[in-house]
DNA sequence: CTCCTGACTAATA
DNA sequence: CTATTAGCCAGGA
């Protein structure tokens, strides 16, 4: 896969994670089966680690498939229950949202 | 080429 | 609920 071929996927997974709607949550799964690439979940984290600080881009709106908000080396995980919560969406102290009410849909 | 890693997932026990 | 195991696939050393 040639860096060209692997930015169009990461726009692509933008572009959905761009359409999750507002106080909804979806899946590093969901995303990567929406946009056509099933079993990429964990590129879809790596598509959203590569973000700038200033993004506009709802990346908050992605957890793992327990709905928590994954676990990760760098920050951001804190930064995400704020914004989360900002959104809407209460996360609970373990960082845990309930899918079964704000799991996206995709309508 | 092989080996290891990771913002992942699903199946079992 | 936790722990274990196996599958997944692009990237980098």
């Amino acid at each position: 896969m040639s860096k060209l071929e692997r930015n169009n996927v990461y726009q692509r997974f933008y572009a959905i994670v761009d359409s999750i709607p507002k106080g909804r949550v979806a899946t590093y799964g969901q995303v990567a089966r929406i946009a056509g690439l099933p079993r990429h979940a964990r590129h879809v984290g790596h598509a959203l680690g590569t973000l700038p600080k200033d993004t506009q881009l709802a990346w908050f709106r992605v957890l793992n498939s327990k709905g928590e908000i994954s676990p990760r080396p760098s920050a951001g995980y804190t930064e995400q229950k704020r914004r989360l919560r900002a959104d809407g969406v209460p996360v609970d102290p373990r960082g845990r949202v309930d899918l079964k009410r704000f799991l996206w849909d995709g309508e």
